[in-house]
RNA sequence: GGAGAGAUGGCCGAGUCGGCUGAAGGCGCUCGCCUGCUAAGCGAGUAAGCGGCUAAUACCUGCUUCGAGGGUUCGAAUCCCUCUCUCUCCGCCA
């Protein structure tokens, strides 16, 4: 959410920043509502301060024996006057909010202005693309033809968009999941955090998602209660309301928890394999910093994740996604795209993200800079350190073998009970 | 699912028959004194949000907030209703 007194001061320097997200006509409506509420506010405040002096007085004069039946008529006719400005103010106060809850994060200044990823900016590249002296397989074909994948069953179960992993596939996923979770708490300074998979509307308010996305998430039928589309939201809504201390300041957070996503506007895109699922696994980062540090904190972070890809032997590289490309609470995000040879392209498999304190004030997530000092929103961070599933397609085609075999990498072989090859 | 107890400031915790309680007291924190250093001790200060006034996120000032929402009243942390959450006991259960 951006902050309103911000868009009053200087709504034409808003305007522009939100023009870079193709985002125009939304602050009109809101300087409009704005200047009404404080009119309201205005009114009733004055009639308000007027009854609490008449209240004190009527006390007063109560003690004393008298029994003031105008002052006490006059103040009853005055309440009635305020409970419908009060109402009135209630009705704009939630129009504003509607407004500003629909309004994207601004684009921090380094972020290129584009119309969607074709204006991405590569920034850097790391390792090389393998040459196959044959057709490289896709990893679904290479999963089956391994019986590590089953999608048949799989939409049995549950339909389209769902996987079913048997043995050494199930078996990697599992790996992955810890060898991830251990590299980032171990090597990177990460608190490893267990969440639930189902978290509140507030919550999925807090990161962004609500109000704007509830078609991309499930929602648990009866209840105001969403399956966890990413472990951002439980662990970044984790200090939701809270005050904290600069002295507890940079939190950095990991969880590994399964994704659910309706993913209701991209049917037709990577319907084979296991790319776009509406339940994937994934481990995620999360970062809770002062606002000065955010962005190399940014920075360190997108490291973190990479890491892991070096660690498995990946090829990927990094994008700074363009404003058309951007997430809703995003400020500036990196992308890291692993190379899948079948596709001879690389794919996203990671978004690192500085939201600023777009959540932080959605969430009301506080902090004291200094003891005496006054309350600041804390900036928030997160990245995926990564997507499980993909890595698994990855590995599978960057490893593959003229047999149909699969190299495990050396650093998940302790994960895999000493497994260096999935064959059939 | 059944029965009971509770929800107050950064934290703990008082609030009597509704008014002078934004809220005692304590802890923590800040500043000052004291002090070889530290601790202890002494004194003062210390909620947030939204408006007005401002160059100001500095003063000053108004309104709101004692889990949330509604009601009674001239006036509610205090009375009434609804809801949410927490705790204890019972039941069920991995």
């Amino acid at each position: 959410m951006l902050d309103a007194r911000q868009i009053r001061a200087n709504p034409d320097h808003i305007k522009a920043q939100l023009a870079k997200r193709n985002i125009s006509g939304v602050l009109d409506g809101f300087l409009l509502l704005d200047e009404n509420r404080r009119d309201i506010l205005g009114r009733v405040e004055e009639l308000k301060s007027f009854r609490n002096s008449a209240s004190q007085e009527v006390g007063r004069m109560k003690k004393e024996g008298q029994e003031p039946i105008e002052l006490m008529e006059k103040v009853r006719q005055m309440g009635q006057e305020i409970k419908v400005l009060d109402e009135q103010l209630k009705q704009v106060e939630m129009q504003i909010e509607k407004i500003l809850l629909n309004i994207p994060n601004l684009p921090h200044e380094s972020v290129p202005v584009g119309e969607d990823e074709a204006s991405n900016v590569e920034i850097r590249r790391w390792g090389n693309p393998r040459q196959f002296a044959y057709e490289p397989l896709p990893h679904w074909d290479l999963g089956v033809n391994l019986d590590i994948f089953d999608f048949e069953r799989a939409a049995k179960l549950s339909g389209a968009r769902f996987t079913v992993y048997k043995s050494a596939g199930a078996l990697l996923e599992r790996a992955l999941i810890n060898f991830y979770l251990d590299i980032h708490t171990r090597e990177h300074g990460y608190r490893e955090i267990l969440p639930p998979f189902m978290v509140s509307a507030d919550c999925m308010q807090g990161t962004g998602q609500l109000p704007k996305f509830a078609e991309d998430m499930f929602k648990i039928d009866g209840l105001e209660m969403y399956l966890v589309p990413t472990a951002e939201v439980p662990l970044t809504n984790l200090y939701r309301e809270e005050i904290l201390e600069a002295g507890q300041l940079p939190i950095y957070l990991t969880a590994y928890t399964p994704c659910f996503r309706a993913e209701a506007g991209s049917h037709g895109r990577d319907t084979r394999g296991v790319i776009r699922q509406h339940q994937f696994n994934k481990v995620e980062l999360v970062k809770l910093v002062e606002p000065q540090n955010s962005y190399p904190e940014l920075e360190k972070l997108t490291n973190d994740a990479e890491k892991v890809l070096q660690l498995l032997g990946l090829p990927y590289r990094v994008m700074l996604l363009s404003t058309g490309d951007m997430g809703f609470s995003a400020a500036k995000t990196y992308d890291l795209e692993v190379w899948m040879p079948s596709y001879n392209q690389y794919k996203e498999i990671s978004s690192c993200s500085n939201c600023e304190d777009f959540q932080a004030r959605r969430a009301n997530i506080r902090y004291r800079p200094a003891p005496k000092a006054k309350l600041q929103f804390a900036h928030t961070l997160n990245g995926s350190g990564v997507a499980v599933g993909r890595t698994v397609a990855a590995l599978l085609e960057n490893y593959q073998q003229e047999d149909g075999s699969v190299i495990i990498p050396e650093v998940l072989r302790p994960y895999m009970g000493g497994m260096d090859a999935i064959k059939r």
